[in-house]
DNA sequence: ACCCCGATCGTA
DNA sequence: ACGATCGGGGTT
């Protein structure tokens, strides 16, 4: 089955928009294709929990570019987390994927970040890359409606206030 | 050069 | 409830 990525535009939008609409979209890496169950948003300089909060460094400097690529960092020295680059250039912005429903190549839920990325063998090596147009990784639209709610994003000491985590209704 | 801490996870 | 584990960012 072929599937088409998404274009650009949709990662262009602002982030809380990009992190609810991609709930039920298909997320193809290599072998592994699952349904994206689980997001959070991390908006601008001005979210204390979002890395772009305390400027422009080597690691975040992919939330400043371009929507559309990748963001892969290292978290607690262990894991990995993946997320997606949002909204216009030089605005740092991203979308956390926390959970994916595996379809396959087995029926698997990675329900975690760290988890999702150990998993799928995503590491810094694909920080950086551009998922749209690609053939190995790109997010599908496959017409999946998924009912979602909002609670605190997870594992942050600043912006509980927020409600940026988005989650589908099982 | 050094120190602190983190967008986690598994076990208890 | 807590320890594992280490890269990154801020500070000296």
């Amino acid at each position: 089955m072929n599937f088409e990525s998404l274009p650009r535009s949709f990662f262009e939008q602002p982030t809380l928009e990009v992190a609810e609409n991609l709930l039920g979209k298909l997320l193809v890496f290599n072998e592994f294709q699952g349904y994206i169950t689980e997001t959070e948003a991390y908006i601008g300089v001005d979210d204390p929990a979002c890395h772009a909060a305390r400027g422009k460094t080597p690691r975040t400097e992919i939330m400043f570019g371009k929507a559309g690529h990748a963001y892969v960092y290292m978290i607690y020295g262990m894991y990995h987390c993946l997320n997606f680059v949002t909204e216009a250039v030089d605005f740092p912005a991203a979308v956390l994927i926390r959970s994916l429903q595996l379809i396959k190549p087995e029926p698997h839920l990675l329900d975690g970040p760290g988890k999702l990325c150990r998993h799928l063998g995503m590491n810094k090596n694909h920080n950086g890359l551009d998922i749209i147009g690609s053939d190995k990784f790109f997010v599908a639209d496959v017409g999946k409606k998924l009912s979602v709610f909002t609670t605190p994003r997870i594992g942050i000491k600043q912006g509980l206030d927020k409600p940026w985590r988005f989650v589908a209704q099982v």
